[in-house]
DNA sequence: TCCAGATATCGACTATCATCTATGTCTTGA
DNA sequence: TCAAGACATAGATGATAGTCGATATCTGGA
């Protein structure tokens, strides 16, 4: 389980001065959890459904994929840090750290973006 | 060969509202050409290096990878359209497309960052 | 015309990943 | 206590990606 908050947040811009390995093996995570079609649209979906949250149940009928499929995507997210997870009862909510998102942007375009 | 400006720029934030499938397959290559430690150093050190430009003689001196692996990284990072490539004599010089970071990071995290 | 150096391409190998089916775990309600 | 439903985990499989050594291509100078 990452903290991408802090990860992204412990590197300069990418555009300020040169990465050192050991950053850039702290942050190629962080996109690389990103960097899949089905990730982006979940990102999406939880992050602009109702309450700025969603549950699987309202997930898996978005995808053309296998229940386990899609918790296993959730999962690549949850342990990036980029999604909160909530179980309440039977079900599991989901939610975007939208800190996280903000610090990844922020060390790609060097804006100065606070989620 | 990618337009990453445009690819960002077709789709609306991620937190914004849902990405349709097409969106999400048009920009889930960029950030997987960024989702790599090696990369992500080139990038930076490209975009770092004196007069915003660097020859391939100055970044393979940088890893301790072979030419070709840097060769190929940085085939990967100007298909994508994150890296210019002038050619000038026996140099090959790359060049980071701000715009093409500006547009993912908007896309990421909403900021209307404009390179 | 030829050689040396800079960079790209090729082919192979290994590791990682996305996906599936089958199954396990947990919670609620009867 | 049991059954049903929501979600996660395990194991397998085919595809993709990072790396290398060998080789090709291009350029400038002798």
């Amino acid at each position: 389980m990452l903290d991408p908050v802090g990860a992204a947040a412990c590197c300069p811009p990418l555009t300020a001065r040169p990465l050192s390995q050991a950053q850039a093996d702290q942050i190629a995570p962080l996109l690389k959890a990103l960097a899949d079609p089905v990730r982006l649209r979940l990102m999406s979906l939880v992050a602009s459904h109702r309450g700025g949250e969603a549950c699987v149940c309202d997930l898996n009928d978005a995808f053309d994929l296998s229940q386990p499929t899609i918790s296993h995507h959730l999962k690549v997210l949850h342990d990036a840090g980029l999604l909160d997870r909530d179980k309440r009862g039977v079900w599991v909510y989901y939610r975007v750290r939208s800190a996280a998102l903000a610090s990844i942007a922020a060390m790609i375009a060097g804006t100065p973006a606070i989620g």
